[in-house]
RNA sequence: AGACCCAUGGUGUAAUUGGCAACACAACAGAUUUUGGUUCUGUCGUUCAAGGUUCGAGUCCUUGUGGGUCUACCA
């Protein structure tokens, strides 16, 4: 019973503690995420998601899922399934079933009735020109409508007949009656209703009438008994229609408060240009993964647990934000460090030979799956006289002592396996090398190495004869500036990175290609890498989830 | 031009509501390391400006400055 006082730990959160402290609503703190259903959610919805879902959850509450689909060309019944799916991934579920606000059409039109018959809204011929021209400007009055004093009764015989179909689209319309001169221009006469005779994506044609945000969105939280309607800054001017209709229609009175959107370095996530990007062939879709979709970043193989992290973490307030890529990778690699295995796949392979060792010996090495985690056990791996290594880890000249790995007389430790003295290499005729030769050091067997040699750097490898090709796909950001959008006197596509994606063959050991999608993996020394939807056991392909950290400056 | 919102290290968020400016990321330096990863340690800001109230101001007041939002029958 005793429900301990949970300290406030951003404004909305001292909001919500003095409003328990004052017993309002008894108490119950309820939310609710209201997407509208005609795209797909990204990593600015799931700051609004975290916070809804995680403010309630801290006090004791519950949140609402509710698709904002009051206009019936933009709404489709797919999005909606894909909206469920990533708030599912991303940890959350909802009190109840998916609502809609046009489950609420009939109460809202009954409501649209009462404004009416208080003489607080009035149907209006004026075209929309007209209407606009009737706005006034910025610091400018509007004027009435000249149907402004239509009686109650004549606003009730048209309302029915825009109801009824008897009118034509846009010849119509349903206004709030307020104040042409306020000086918030969503309070001069706004329009609460519009004609359209277009099928709805679950009301079909049982309407011709849909009510606009305004007279939707605030109502539908009324009637789900919303105590704290949490939605981004932009929506701060219409706090003011939100709370006069509140009044004016005597409705559960819930509260606005709004916060600060996030906008995250490299990503965009307006839905206009996040679909030019498809039409045009930038990237190959929605679940793009280097999209800001939640699809495009599940896909990317971001842990939903890393972008919970990341929304909580940088805060709730009412300032502009611009988060940096570094923090959230972070948080992709903080859970990844944890949790994913490690393998060992050479992503620019090179032959590397060990001279010395039998051709016909093939021995089992153990190797630990991941260091920070114990419990996830050891694994053999195949280690014989022909081996794969990264190009990169190679130096055709000896090197200074600052650099650890392959060159000519130096020592190097082959992960889990032999410490190896490099002899030298052997290229082709345009200078490429075609194979590294080394020997080893049969005492120096990892576990057991009596050999007393010294190496500073390990590297990773592969078994030649086992190796699996694997189809690595490489990405970078999909911008070369972090703020395209921020350009006035350029387009945002100009700023596409050419580097975005590069696609390479990568060896890697045989049990990557049985992974299923999805699962993620360290690749030694080189980053994370997920396997996308793509991958089959006969085409594995891998996504770069995020590289490594890497402190060498070479 | 009206109304509203915002201002703390490079970035983002704190500061017991008027009481020694803290945390994370980044950067740099060092230690550890069979991943140049991880982990650990250290360095990096007198809070937009000017006045005012106060014993005391990041916090309150005034005026500036800078940034943002609003004129869809979109949400």
């Amino acid at each position: 019973m005793a429900s301990e006082v949970k300290e406030a730990d951003n404004f909305i959160e001292e909001i919500i503690v003095e409003d328990l402290a004052q017993g309002k609503h008894g108490g119950r703190i309820h939310t609710r995420f209201p997407p509208e259903p005609n795209g797909y959610l990204h990593i600015g919805h799931a700051k609004a998601i975290v916070i809804n879902f995680e403010t309630a959850k801290k006090f004791g509450g519950t949140t609402n899922l509710r698709m904002d689909d009051t206009n019936p060309s933009t709404e489709e019944t797919q999005f909606v399934d894909n909206i469920e799916h990533d708030i599912r991934w991303l940890g959350y579920d909802w009190e109840g079933s998916t609502r809609y606000a046009s489950d609420y059409f009939e109460e809202l039109y009954e409501l649209a009735l009462r404004l009416i018959d208080k003489g607080l809204a009035f149907v209006d011929d004026s075209s929309a020109a007209e209407i606009e021209a009737q706005k006034g400007d910025i610091g400018v009055p509007g004027t009435n409508s000249p149907y402004r004093d239509r009686i109650p009764e004549e606003n009730r015989t048209f309302f029915e007949g825009m109801k009824g179909g008897e009118f034509a689209d846009g010849s119509r319309v349903l206004r709030a009656k307020i104040d042409m001169a306020h000086p918030n221009l969503l309070l001069r006469d706004p329009v609460l209703y519009r004609i359209k005779h277009e099928a709805h994506h679950r009301t079909g044609d049982t309407w011709c009438i849909y009510p606009l945000y305004d007279f939707a969105h605030g109502q539908s939280d009324s009637i789900e008994e919303i105590t704290h309607s949490l939605c981004s800054l932009e929506f701060r001017h219409h706090r003011d229609l939100y709370n006069w209709l509140i009044e004016a229609l005597e409705i559960f009175p819930s509260r606005q408060i709004e916060f600060a959107r996030m906008n995250v370095d490299y990503f965009i996530t307006s839905k206009r240009k996040l679909k030019l990007l498809i039409e045009e062939g930038v990237v190959t879709g929605w679940d793009d993964p280097r999209m800001s979709t939640l699809a495009g970043l599940r896909r990317k193989g971001y842990p939903a647990e890393a972008i919970r992290n990341f929304c909580t973490d940088t805060g709730v307030t009412r300032r502009d934000n611009q988060q940096t890529l570094d923090l959230l990778e972070f948080k992709v690699r903080e859970v990844m460090n944890r949790d994913a295995d490690r393998y060992m796949a050479v992503l620019d392979p090179v032959k590397l030979v060990i001279t010395n060792y039998p051709a016909d010996r093939t021995e089992q090495l153990d190797t630990e799956n991941n260091p920070e985690d114990e419990s996830q056990g050891t694994r053999q791996l195949p280690f014989s006289r022909e081996l794969y290594v990264e190009r990169d880890d190679y130096r055709k000249e000896p090197q200074n002592r600052k650099y650890y790995r392959l060159a000519p007389d130096k020592d190097v430790r082959l992960k889990s396996a032999y410490i190896i003295h490099c002899d030298g290499h052997e290229e082709d005729a345009a200078g490429n090398v075609t194979q590294i030769n080394c020997t080893y050091y049969p005492d120096s067997r990892s576990g057991e190495d009596t050999s007393g040699v010294k190496a500073k750097g390990t590297l990773h490898w592969v078994n030649a004869p086992t190796a699996v090709d694997l189809e690595v796909r490489m990405y970078e950001p999909l911008f070369t500036d972090p703020t395209p959008m921020d350009h006035v006197e350029r387009d945002f596509m100009e700023f596409i990175n050419s580097n975005s994606l590069r696609v390479i063959t990568a060896k890697g050991e045989p049990a990557l290609a049985e992974a299923g999608v999805g699962e993620s993996f360290q690749f030694l020394r080189q980053g994370y890498f997920t396997v996308d939807t793509d991958s089959t056991p006969e085409r594995p392909v891998f996504n770069l989830t995020v590289g490594l950290k890497s402190s060498y400056k070479g």
